[in-house]
DNA sequence: ATGACTTGACGATACGTCTCGTATCGTCAT
DNA sequence: ATGACGATACGAGACGTATCGTCAAGTCAT
């Protein structure tokens, strides 16, 4: 009955290859625009094995993007307007490209619906590493105790987020200065 | 041959039927559940006859939204502080039924699409009115003259539309106060 | 004034298209 | 022999278009 185990298995290769489509598709037209056909056909595996292994797709934009939008360190000069500026400044270089990808992944999950956690949970490493970086300063007295760490952290990915994706705006270097200097 | 001008006029009842079915539709099933058959269902109107208005579904999803989503008006009692957490309180209680909404118009408006909604220009009202808000302190020199009032008022409203509209969070009154104090 | 006429907005309905997601089946490497 | 894969067909839901008959609102002739 239970034989060891023969056969195939699944294809590590045609997965980073779909990943791969999707992410370069994605930069090119847009979420919405993005089909699993295109996806199928820009990677070469068949749009029955993408939902093999992903369940829609939400699931395989929310995979290729992940890895891109993560945050690889936390700056930590000293000084706090520097480490804020630096890490929001790289925070909007990585969303811009896919800032239209955010936003709609975020408006598939409506009312219930999954997908919105996916993009809270993109996004929670950015809002954690600003919040690293203002306790830093709290610990080394540049802030005082009672500093709102929090709130001033949602607000720093609030301005960038609502500007960048809501407003498709750029930001200068002038208004990042401005914002975390005005405390 | 040219006869002034005979026949029916266009119907601002069924207008009107037509965006309250829309706007309740909204706050029930959520954008993406709206369809426009759906519309015409709950209010009457023929599908054809809302095409004939609206010239696709962000239209008039917009055009319903439009009214309910600005600000009545803009307090002024001297105090910046107050002012600002009373308007950004009504913007919170104006949106959060609408946060689904919105975050699905600005993805539609995203990468130059046609079906487009107009996210922006429905906000920029608000956003006026908090620049009016701290402009007016500065006339009164309770701010200072090179305070950055555009950044703030970007800061605080993307304050209310990334924690209500993307992570769907309350806002305590605690936060909104420290938000508007920590300048 | 009155009654026939014309215009065009509306409702109903059938389509065409697109895309998501499912079902089925033969092939082929392990 | 197993089962993952590619190809293909299919069903469902929604957007937006096309078409047609009806009917009320004005217009014009008498």
């Amino acid at each position: 009955m239970t034989r060891p185990r023969t056969g195939p298995r699944r294809d590590p290769e045609a997965q980073r290859r779909a990943l791969a489509a999707a992410a370069e598709l994605l930069t090119e037209l847009g979420f919405h625009k993005v089909t699993m056909e295109r996806i199928a056909e820009r990677s070469g595996v068949a749009k029955m094995t993408l939902y093999r292994w992903w369940p829609n797709k939400a699931a395989i934009i929310t995979d290729a993007v992940r890895d891109t939008l993560a945050p690889s360190s936390t700056p930590d000069t000293g000084s706090v307007t520097t480490d804020a500026r630096t890490q929001l400044d790289a925070l909007i270089k990585v969303i811009a490209p896919y800032g239209d990808a955010s936003v709609t992944a975020a408006a598939m999950s409506s009312r219930g619906e999954e997908g919105r956690a996916d993009l809270a949970g993109i996004l929670q490493p950015w809002h954690d590493s600003l919040v690293t970086i203002l306790e830093r300063a709290q610990a080394r007295g540049e802030l005082s105790q009672d500093f709102p760490v929090t709130v001033t952290a949602h607000a720093w990915m609030g301005y960038v987020v609502y500007r960048v994706v809501f407003l498709q705006q750029d930001i200068t270097e002038t208004d990042l200065t401005a914002l975390v200097t005005a405390r």
